[in-house]
RNA sequence: GCGCGAGUGGCGAAAUGGUAGACGCGCUGGCUUCAGGUGCCAGUGUUCGCAAGAACGUGCGGGUUCAAGUCCCGCCUCGCGCACCA
């Protein structure tokens, strides 16, 4: 399965490659004579159509299904063998009718929740953001800088799933990329550690931190509270006017910063002290406590314990503020007391009361061990991942099916009223304004509540369009099922998708968040299987003279301009030869019409078998050519190596062409066998020619369905090979030996090599290896 | 800063520790052709040599091995990811 597209504007060169791949790993396995499901969609919802619809006042609905209608002939045009019958758009009511039901199946669980936070918010798209929308500060679409901004949102609980989300990933190494399952580790984020509850004075509850490093606890010397969480303002609440006020400051200016500005590496430590102080729970000693933004608000509990001993952060702050320094781990360093330099590594704990004498690890769960035994902290972990954001102030999405009632609150749509259909975009205010714009259609919006019939109304956000996304792969078990998202027996029958195709650009985003999706379906008992892809192919993307294709850079290719002048079966396969599936291609570097050459020299050995009559006995070295070809070609192929894997099929038009003109001559039943297994092997990649050919060679069926010749193992069994000879492994001499040569043979055959005599001179021969049939090497001394 | 990946001819690239450069582009020469931006054949890592052959050669420096593009250690460069995550 390819990854489906998004409808703007016709397909491009990217689409060309990653389709091109696709399509060869499908029709291969399908050669292969195994029942293959490749369907395509799209990917229907989102921004693009809406802002097209904002500028040149069209209808985001007509403008979505006119480039739908174009990809797809563009599709059938570039021969890709998705089956037309089980196509999705996501905009359709009978798509996203599902999306609505999952969504309240979600919320059943309680895995779909509202709540307020501080969310990122896109100025210029005028709407929330998830986290994995956020790059480097700026919105993923527009690069826009991203704000904050106080607002009740709908989330998944994707948090819920952290562990199996990681822990999962081990299931797919060495079948996804081990690239991707890095970002995806790294998004997640686990670390292990405790918590700890210090207790403040003139506060009745202890306030919890997170530390990886329980046995640095001696040498914590502050304490420091994210600025802007609520417990920051609360802790100030009470201290002096003049404290209140420098706080207050303070939060205007973190408030201000962008996070552009927050994340750039060498920024200087800023922070207010915040009038209170924490007490250390395992040596009962007094910590000052500081508000600062180096600490996040939203990671852990928003608050640390700062040891600057052993933390470069911690350290860097305490400089500047003058704070206290304390050693408890001697790594053997120079005394970062002295250094100013925290020492972050192992090493042997001092100063530490219970812990000294003990090494990191060992500390750490000492630490653990005291603080359980105290009751003020336990052993525990974190995550980086946060929960979903889904709710966009966006028209054209998945309306979210819930009603708010006054008296009941949130009120789930009924079943039966599934879809909550898009009212009409006329007479709509699409412009971004950061309210959604259903909430101007008023017979949309106003409703009664199906719980007291009193008035009530509709929630006028939409959901994110990678809820549509996240379980599309399902539905294309029953694409136009009313019955049911998606159906339980085509989960049996056609499982986990066996290979998706698409770039690296959803790494993160869609992969994890499908992932995600099924683990849930999982535990509903919907799907038997916890991971969606069992395996990942990320094709590289097409480049002209090293950087992105694009109408504003001038250096844009057209993807039908180049069919038009080479052809879909050329461009296809210069698409599969140019490198590694996984590689950027650079269109300068690429040859098209080399292909087409190619693609003829291939066609006119099909042309000169169909124009003679077959006589003699079938010629041993082609039959070993075109079985040693089949043997090759099906390995290279199941190793996504399809450059290698057209390399091969070169070399067969090359054995069959000098077969044709200077050997057996093209009316051998052995060129006639390795042609069929050309056009066989070529309809992977040039559906066109292949067939063509398949015809010219006198089949009336399609080449698709032909299905490769079984390999005869004996004709992969070669009679002799070039043995070498070398000297202190250098290559000195080669010869056609059998290949049941003995050892002593092949040795003879080297001593007596005047090339071999020649290296070796008058040295002393040290020891002789021989690797028979290939290669004897003789080891001189001096 | 941390993590991951990659550095091979003029170019895109091949190579279970055992012939480095398969296959293709480009280039050179020959044949075919009225002609050719076609087709076919041959050559093409660098240096020396008429040749046979030799020396050197997979980013740099070491190491393991009879044998290293491939394995190990240290560096350099580029790309990607993460980046105050406690």
């Amino acid at each position: 399965m390819d990854m489906f597209p998004y409808p703007s504007g016709d397909l491009h060169m990217g689409h060309a490659e990653a389709y091109a791949l696709g399509d060869v790993v499908s029709r291969y396995w399908v050669q292969r004579g195994f029942n293959v499901l490749h369907p395509i969609g799209w990917d229907a919802f989102g921004l693009p159509a809406e802002n097209a619809a904002i500028k040149r006042g069209l209808d985001p609905r007509q403008w979505t299904y006119d480039n739908i209608d174009q990809q797809r002939k563009s599709m059938e045009n570039y021969a890709c063998s998705f089956d037309w019958d089980r196509v999705l758009r996501t905009c359709d009511p009978i798509y996203y009718r599902w999306n609505q039901w999952l969504f309240l199946e979600f919320y059943k669980k309680g895995l779909a929740y509202r709540k307020n936070s501080n969310v990122n918010w896109c100025p210029s798209c005028q709407t929330v953001l998830a986290n994995e929308q956020v790059v480097a500060g700026l919105c993923e679409r527009c690069d826009t800088e991203v704000t904050k901004k106080a607002l009740t949102q709908w989330y998944f609980k994707v948090t819920d799933y952290a562990d199996r989300l990681l822990d999962d990933l081990d299931t797919l190494e060495g079948k996804w990329p081990s690239k991707v399952l890095t970002m995806q580790r790294n998004w997640i984020g686990r670390s292990y550690g405790a918590s700890v509850r210090f207790e403040v004075e003139n506060r009745d509850e202890p306030i919890e931190v997170f530390t990886t490093r329980p046995d640095t606890l001696y040498g914590a010397t502050f304490m420091v509270v994210a600025a802007d969480s609520d417990l920051a303002s609360e802790l100030v609440a009470d201290a002096d006017s003049d404290t209140k006020a420098k706080f207050a400051e303070y939060l205007e200016t973190v408030k201000k910063t962008s996070d552009i500005d927050r994340l750039s590496t060498d920024r200087e430590k800023t922070g207010v002290f915040l009038g209170r102080y924490a007490i250390n729970p395992l040596n009962g000693e007094k910590l000052p406590m500081w508000a600062s933004d180096y600490v996040l608000a939203d990671y852990g509990t928003g608050a640390i314990m700062a040891v600057p001993a052993h933390d470069e952060r911690d350290m860097e702050f305490a400089v500047k503020f003058d704070l206290p320094i304390r050693t408890v781990v001697d790594t053997g360093e120079e005394d970062p007391q002295v250094t100013k330099i925290a020492t972050a590594g192992d090493g042997v704990l001092v100063n530490s009361g219970p812990l000294d004498g003990l090494r990191k690890e060992q500390a750490i769960a000492k630490a653990i061990e005291v603080l359980q035994q105290r009751g003020t902290g336990e052993k525990t972990k974190t995550f980086r991942l946060r929960d979903w954001l889904i709710s966009r102030q966006r028209y054209w999405g998945t309306p979210i099916p819930i009603i708010h009632c006054a008296k009941c609150g949130e009120v789930p749509v009924e079943q039966d009223q599934l879809p909550v259909e898009l009212p009409d975009s006329q007479g709509l205010d699409l412009a971004p304004k950061g309210t959604s714009p259903l909430g101007g259609a008023e017979d949309w919006v106003n409703v009664d509540c199906p719980k007291c019939g009193g008035s009530a109304k509709r929630d006028t956000d939409t959901m994110d369009t990678f809820v549509d996304s996240s379980w599309y792969f399902l539905r294309f078990f029953s694409p136009n099922s009313e019955q049911f998202a998606f159906d339980p027996d085509g989960v049996k029958q056609w499982g986990a998708v066996d290979q998706y195709v698409g770039g690296v650009t959803h790494a993160i985003l869609h992969l994890l968040y499908a992932r995600f999706f099924t683990k849930v379906l999982f535990d509903m008992g919907m799907v038997d299987f916890e991971e969606p892809f069992s395996r990942l192919l990320n094709q590289g993307m097409v480049l002209m003279d090293g950087s992105a294709m694009s109408k504003s850079r001038g250096n844009l290719v057209k993807l039908g301009d180049q069919l038009e002048e080479h052809g879909v079966d050329a461009i296809r396969l210069t698409m599969s030869f140019a490198g590694p599936p996984e590689d950027d291609i650079d269109w300068k570097d690429v040859s098209p019409q080399a292909t087409s050459k190619f693609l003829a020299r291939a066609w006119r050995v099909a042309k000169d078998v169909s124009e003679s009559s077959a006589e003699g006995e079938p010629d041993i070295d082609v039959r070993k050519a075109t079985h040693s070809f089949l043997n090759e070609f099906e390995t290279n192929i199941e190793n996504f190596k399809f450059n290698v894997a057209v390399a091969k099929t070169m070399e067969l038009v090359n054995a069959l062409r000098k077969a044709i003109d200077s050997g057996c001559g093209a009316g051998n039943p052995a060129v006639r066998e390795g042609a069929e297994e050309l056009a066989k092997g070529l309809s992977l990649f040039a559906p066109y020619v292949a067939e063509d050919m398949w015809h010219l060679l006198g089949h009336e069926s399609p080449v698709a369905l032909a299905g490769f010749r079984d390999i005869e193992k004996e004709l992969l069994v070669q009679d002799s090979v070039t043995a070498v000879a070398q000297v202190n492994g250098k290559l000195r001499d080669k010869f056609e030996v059998s290949v049941d040569i003995s050892e002593k043979e092949l040795e003879a055959l080297a001593m007596n090599s005047e090339n071999v005599k020649r290296a070796i001179g008058d040295s002393e021969i040290a020891k002789i290896i021989i690797r028979a049939p290939k290669l004897v090497n003789i080891a001189v001394k001096g």
